[in-house]
DNA sequence: TCTGGGGTCCTAGGACCC
DNA sequence: TCTGGGGTCCTAGGACCC
């Protein structure tokens, strides 16, 4: 029996960096750093480096400074969310006229794409050359049977190719490989897995269900079991997708240390979320304030708030919340974010970042 | 070197109710 | 005396992803 249903993840290559080459031609085959302002000075991370300047050490997350010093010669630019918005919506509308495609977006720079084929890796070559003919941009794509192994294989096949992982090879491919690897185990995850002995793919596998429970909870433990075998949903969900909230965040250059500069800061961030809230004609019903005392110790104050679309009531929410911060400690970031209530309607389960699983 | 900004989900513990 | 059993809601914190 020949299997016709299948999960692609599609993921740019380079995304931010190859979308700024595009409108800059000159800088094709330099190093490009894209982070914060474009200012190595300023506290600030890379938010994607190009493959020249991968070589050179640099990879996101990694702060701007450090960055500039590894690769001295590279072009450092400011990151333009507007042009990063367009250009993957050009992309994902590509996807959505390709025959028979089912569309869940991830982020800006990737998508499932579920779709009924004896040729997937036809079906992938040809989303390739439809999206690098519309928007100019490169592609690689993971075939899988799940949402797991479909993202896992991206991997494989960067750049530009196309990979497939099923039940068929998934150990064969994974099985050696450390846990972290995994689409949703990170650092922490990963070390208490090797305290329990587990440091493969095919030993969480093959894992204990119970010790895992015990480890990680009725929910998390044997799901990550099931994330070493890769198994999981198959579903592409194209349900478009809601968010459940909105929040400003900003590292200040330097600490606040006045009570009227906290207030200042926090009224500016509330100004900003409440924007995007009414954008979409939504009450609030719920706050979380993020305080970044000046080491790197973070505090957060949540409160459920009687569902409103008054600017002013929220903001005299978002004070009350204010008067927990610890007074005479420097702050060095401020957070606020607003919680809105989901239509029913809206997709369950599944998030941008989230999806598979 | 000293860590952005925007998201989501899971877990634990306390309060409260019947 | 010293603590059932089930449920919900809220808050705080942890972890992950792009």
């Amino acid at each position: 029996m020949t299997r016709t249903s299948w999960v692609l993840h599609v993921d740019l290559d380079q995304f931010v960096a190859a979308v700024e080459v595009l409108r800059r031609p000159e800088l094709a085959g330099k190093p490009v750093i894209v982070g914060g302002r474009g200012d190595p000075m300023e506290r600030a991370v890379v938010s994607t480096a190009s493959y020249e300047a991968r070589e050179f050490g640099v990879g996101s997350g990694m702060p701007l400074r450090i960055a500039a010093r590894k690769a001295p010669d590279a072009v450092i630019l400011p990151v333009d969310a507007e042009a990063y918005a367009e250009a993957s919506a050009a992309v994902m509308a590509t996807l959505r006229v390709q025959p028979g495609a089912i569309v869940q977006v991830l982020g800006w720079d990737e998508a499932f794409v579920g779709v009924e084929t004896a040729d997937p890796e036809a079906y992938a070559r040809s989303i390739q050359r439809a999206v690098l003919e519309r928007t100019r941009l490169h592609c690689s794509v993971g075939v899988g049977d799940t949402l797991v192994r479909a993202k896992v294989a991206t991997g494989f096949g960067k750049p530009r190719g196309v990979f497939r992982l099923t039940e068929g090879n998934w150990l064969e491919v994974m099985g050696d490989r450390p846990t972290i690897d995994l689409w949703g185990v990170g650092t922490k995850i990963s070390r208490r897995l090797a305290a329990l002995g587990i440091t493969t793919v095919a030993e969480l596998a093959a894992a204990d269900l119970d010790a895992l429970a015990a480890e990680f909870g009725p929910r998390m433990g044997p799901r990550y079991a099931e994330l070493g075998r890769g198994d999981g949903s198959d579903v592409v969900d194209d349900t478009p997708w809601v968010a459940r909230g909105h929040s400003r965040e900003t590292t200040y250059q330097q600490d606040l240390t006045e009570p009227s500069q906290v207030e200042e800061a926090v009224r500016e961030l509330a100004a900003h979320v409440l924007d995007d809230v009414a954008a979409e004609s939504r009450p609030v019903i719920g706050l979380t304030l993020k305080v970044r005392y000046a080491p790197f110790i973070t505090k957060v104050f949540t409160k459920k708030i009687s569902s409103t679309t008054d600017r002013d009531v929220v903001i005299e929410r978002v004070l009350e919340l204010v008067g927990r911060i610890e007074p005479d400690r420097p702050i060095r970031l401020l957070g606020l974010r607003a919680e809105m209530p989901m239509p029913d309607d809206a997709r369950d389960g599944h998030t941008p970042t989230r999806g598979g699983w």
